[in-house]
DNA sequence: TGTACATCAGTGAACGCGCGTTCACTGATGTAC
DNA sequence: TGTACATCAGTGAACGCGCGTTCACTGATGTAC
């Protein structure tokens, strides 16, 4: 499994057992919420004893922020970059096509922090839910942003852009997030309802 | 303040202290999640004693779900009222925008109950999250009962129904609760968007 | 209505337990020569 | 390369605290006569 037989620097070894520490953390998070979470737990869970757990965090929100500063960049990157066909010129019907069907995957590969972060969005004294908060906000401009060469979308009053791209994200996110369950509707089909939903939005937003 | 200058019964007082528990609960479970639930907390937002939590509840599960149970009836009736004026016959249009905006009215009554739900939907483990998996599996069949004489829906594959339920659901709830905040978008805006969704969503579907 | 007794919602005190946090210690890794 | 020392990631033990849970007790409410 090692790529190498060279042994861990201090340092390296270190870094790992962080990102132990902050993967325990997540896979616990989606198990049972912050209710679930403790030091002793995520400590298990990244297979080191419970007081290392201060080695490397002064704190379970310091862990979260870290989790979150750090995993976010990720899921904003993946999906901006999913929308790569949007930004070439062509057949614009085609390149929505595309772009959706690569955001849903996007959403399905980060389904675990997405989930968490869906969680968290609503409690207004949690730190968590202030990085879900942002990210959805962000998620939402880069939309916008990626978007804005569309001819129509830019005689949109701005609320309403905000409008649609909220849906959009929430669509998108609450479609690929289902893709996990068994009776999931076919990829072909989300993608064809996004598609439809975006056209018609475009066109209430003008009115 | 009292509508009555009769002493409450033994029987209502246990009734009054029982809700003042749950809606202890309620108001914890909306500022900071399961995580900041306890059986101490809970009785002192109710202005109870602590032991006495154990005079209404075997544990803080069983109050979740008394909680869920009582209050998902009621979700679930205000929603189905809601779209009454679909069930006229009529302008479907206007009678769309109604059911709509009467929609958005009770997902903002129900505001709090709703985050909790969304908030818990996605863990696994956790009985309010199967309450509410199941109350937003509810939610869409209702609503794909009560647009089941829209003649478009009923060429649509079971499939994409479901697709489109789910959606139409999501987006009210969302837009309903973005109503909380300050930036919000106006309400016509909102059922604009929901009203034209609708309708390119049944025109995907067929195709 | 009045009295004697039964019921029971609510309570204070007590318990064992897992939690967060601290700290002296260990032994492997790193460094200076 | 070899040796002596410094560094520090990880640990076991210990602590005070809030938690869930139990229980004997109280006093107001309800009931029988």
């Amino acid at each position: 499994m090692s790529p190498s037989s060279r042994p861990l620097s201090r340092a390296e070894a270190k870094l790992l057992t962080r990102h132990r520490l902050m993967r325990g953390a997540l896979s616990l998070l989606v198990q049972d919420g912050l209710a679930g979470l403790s030091t002793a737990r995520v400590a298990q869970a990244a297979g080191v004893a419970q007081p290392t757990f201060y080695v490397h965090f002064e704190s379970m929100n310091a862990l979260l922020r870290s989790l979150a500063t750090e995993t976010v960049l990720s899921v904003r990157a993946d999906l901006h970059a999913a929308r790569a066909p949007l930004r070439q010129s062509g057949d614009l019907m085609l390149a929505s096509r595309e772009a959706y069907r690569l955001s849903l995957r996007a959403v399905r590969e980060h389904a675990d922090l997405l989930t968490v972060f869906l969680s968290e969005r609503y409690k207004p004294a949690s730190e968590l839910g202030r990085h879900a908060r942002e990210l959805l906000d962000t998620l939402q401009a880069d939309l916008l942003s990626d978007a804005w060469f569309i001819p129509m979308a830019q005689s949109i009053p701005p609320a309403r852009q905000r409008l649609i791209a909220a849906g959009l994200v929430m669509l998108t996110i609450e479609y690929g997030l289902s893709q996990a369950s068994p009776s999931s509707a076919s990829e072909d089909d989300m993608v064809d309802m996004l598609c439809l939903t975006t056209q018609s939005l475009l066109m209430a937003g003008m009115a």
